[in-house]
DNA sequence: CTACTCTGCCCGTACGTGCGGTCAGTTTTC
DNA sequence: GAAAACTGACCGCACGTACGGGCAGAGTAG
């Protein structure tokens, strides 16, 4: 029934997260359906009954990995739109954002990657498609400000906020974190595509899509900070 | 329940091809995991020793599907880049196209969509992947042909067409053939979005992308000719 | 024409296995 | 000593697929 609640006094999670952990990375390597219990229990050494006991089913534990990955993702997003005024910075971030955690949290991002289709109809994953519905509204209320602004050229801004989001989360299917094509690269590129496509004067989106500019500086250390906490 | 119908003549395949179409819509509906070989058979009315019997194993008939619907697109592509010249031409048919069979063909490409990982590692899915890799690789030949030509701007093209194909292969997530948003707007906004941030005159561009362009025209021709043969 | 055989579909069943989840009980921690 | 953490045995089920046989039509011999 009602989950456990952490616990009293206790060391925050303690065994519970390296659970969670070693499950996302099962997910990211497999996908949800041919990662198991069993193997996740092996791995660590323990029985398969206490991953039950922390986590009741198997659908609340990729709902608890989405709703981590992407409350995570939201804080960010709204720390770096506090410091970024202008829209095609604000919209660079988000690239930068999306192609660093590829590489900073590599297994959780495909494990939510592989596996958002599920929040769209799947119950019990309200939440979580609530925040992923979130995120990507504050993509879509950027490129709306920079059209306003006249930074962007008129368009349908849901339409190419997908089209961002797709070019982003097809990356599991072939960014390998250890291979030798720096993330720094990826996410230069998209951006000067992206902005270059949208009508931004070059200018600026040379500044924005710089990987050692101020947007990538500003993403790196948030997005950095939290995950080291 | 006298659905099957097959009519006089012997038609290629029989209920060898009813069974491969009915498997491509569950794959695409619930993935290939999920999808199972009773619910095919009963759907069908018939036995799951039957489809063993054409299909062998589960594998195979995945990678058959990737295999028919790779082959297809292979050609189309051969068939439009033989009719069109240009390059900012030829790489807006590759948009164009792979729109355009979410709507005529929407089982087929999401089960490919869904499923396209399998062949990177899986094996069985050899020929498969080869005709992916050189899919992505007639793309990359334009984008190469766009910027010696200088119409798109200097940069890394197998990137480009990794954003490009990121785009598309997340439409499945999304894009709902039913809807009311037509298909030839989504191809025409991701085909200037992306043509003017590969740099291309707005002139150009704007013909490449118009959905009663020449272009589309091409591949619309060439698309459906092939799908209702 | 008849009878026989061969062959390609197709059926129904049964088997093995893998997996999610239960439960009763023990150990650990505060 | 109460609550939480953990265990290991067990259950039920869903699914892939192996297997033995049925049946209808085509070819062939008499």
């Amino acid at each position: 029934m009602a989950e456990p609640v952490v616990a009293p006094g206790r060391p925050r999670g303690g065994r519970r997260d390296e659970i969670l952990a070693t499950f996302t990375r099962h997910v990211a390597e497999r996908g949800y359906d041919r990662a198991n219990f069993g193997d996740v229990a092996t791995e660590l050494g323990m029985s398969k009954g206490t991953i039950v006991h922390h986590f009741g089913t198997k659908d609340r534990m990729l709902a608890e990995v989405q709703e981590r990955y992407m409350g995570r993702r939201l804080e960010e997003a709204h720390a770096f739109l506090a410091r970024l005024p202008a829209p095609e910075q604000r919209l660079a971030a988000f690239v930068h954002a999306g192609v660093r955690y590829s590489t900073l949290e590599p297994a959780t991002t495909v494990a939510f990657q592989r596996e958002v289709v599920r929040l769209t109809h799947e119950p019990g994953m309200e939440t979580a498609r609530a925040q992923r519905d979130a995120y990507r509204d504050l993509v879509v209320a950027v490129l709306r400000e920079g059209q306003e602004a006249g930074v962007f050229v008129p368009g349908d801004a849901r339409l190419r906020s997908l089209q961002m989001f797709g070019s982003l989360h097809w990356m599991w299917t072939w960014f390998d974190p250890q291979g030798r094509l720096p993330p720094e690269d990826v996410a230069a590129e998209f951006c000067r595509t992206l902005l270059r496509g949208l009508g931004t004067p070059d200018e600026l989106a040379a500044v924005a899509a710089d990987p050692h500019g101020p947007v990538a500086t500003c993403v790196a250390e948030i997005v950095d900070q939290r995950a080291t906490r």
